[in-house]
DNA sequence: TGATATTAGTTGCAAGTGCAACAAAAAAAA
DNA sequence: TTTTTTTTGTTGCACTTGCAACTAATATCA
């Protein structure tokens, strides 16, 4: 899904002039670092090359919510929040994220590279695939019960991995905090849903029975 | 914030040509219909000209969740639904609509028209616009309690309408539905809030006292 | 205009959820 | 390896929320 390219349909040569002519810079961060503190204020795109990131909330009563999960391929930057809250991003694994000035990508460079136009066009498609996922989002958060919230979920996993057993990109604590849940009620919630014989699961497998 | 026209720094004469070039048909609609019965199977792009709708979800249970509202200038398309549950989209009065080809304008006319590459940069800022009202909503849904839920809300239409006397763009039922929050439980909450000193309201109108 | 439909406002009660506080298991670090 | 930290799994209890079933107040329409 993340496998399209910013730089698709672009030769290796174009790029390296593009990530040139853009002020491009690639930075390299180890695991749990505070990539962003305030996303709403950069001016920045940033796409994630390689490794993975979360975008969090911390609440005022010391708990936190995922906002959004980035992995390869994916773009972040100020569209990537509200204009009220601070939101932080922060890498989860080894990752590489090449940086690059909005204003320079949208405006075009004076140079008018015939390139451009073909990032832009792959910039839309990332977007327009980044808002599916928006999507997908809000239709599993605007379901009201911990028990369809997790199905939805479910239900999303097992059309992208192609299987009724699915294996979580998180932990089930990072999944309460994604869904917005509490976790304890989450996991009485799954122990609920096993014994009515929905969903076999053990840690983050989940084989799901109807 | 939905003042930018998808036409924007086109000459009207040139957005004549393009309608003709993407094949667009221009609709009208009265209050109430139903335009779409499955947003995700929609393979053209629709910007609402005039007037407004919403997408909806009708819920198993009878209830119904408002998944977004559009305003003038607004745009929708596949984009704006996940690939896992139907959408519809719903004129909420007498409504203009301009429907175009999204390959045509992707992957560009054979004349290669030189606005063309205005349009697509548009395109990208009204799409990066989406992305923000659908992170402001994600904020909203991931607050656990219907008090956080509307005062998250309500802060963000003071920064929109820039003042703490607020006009909600929904009727109170409209909104329980965008909240995804159970209607009496919203009044109930309202209420309390009411009692004790945060707010004071009359229907749509909300004046915030913190 | 009066009749009809929709929205706003209210309340009791049952069910669901969050919170706190644990123990056990697994993973990471020393 | 052993130690330390993190994650998983569990439960009682209080509180919040959803549901149902109303009445009152507005809108809408004939």
């Amino acid at each position: 899904m993340a496998k399209y390219s910013i730089f698709n349909n672009i030769e290796e040569s174009d790029v390296k002039k593009m990530l040139n002519c853009f002020e491009a810079k690639k930075l390299h961060y180890k695991k749990d670092t505070t990539i962003l503190s305030n996303i709403a204020n950069t001016t920045d795109i940033g796409i994630i090359e390689s490794g993975s990131a979360i975008i969090i909330r911390y609440n005022y009563n010391g708990t936190r919510t995922i906002i959004d999960k980035l992995t390869t391929g994916e773009i972040f930057g100020s569209f990537s929040t509200s204009h009220s809250e601070e939101l932080y991003l922060i890498s989860t694994e080894e990752t590489d994220i090449i940086f690059f000035n909005y204003n320079r990508l949208i405006n075009r460079c004076k140079k008018n590279c015939e390139y451009h136009n073909r990032l832009i066009e792959n910039m839309l498609h990332i977007l327009s695939i980044k808002m599916k996922t928006f999507n997908e989002r809000i239709e599993v958060l605007t379901k009201k019960t911990i028990r369809e919230k997790l199905l939805a979920y479910f239900n999303i996993l097992t059309k992208k991995q192609i299987s009724k057993s699915i294996t979580l990109p998180f932990s089930l604590t990072d999944l309460a905090d994604y869904l917005s849940i509490d976790r304890s009620a989450m996991m009485r919630e799954i122990k609920n849903m096993k014994e009515e014989g929905l969903i076999e699961s053990k840690g983050k497998k989940i084989y799901l029975l109807y």
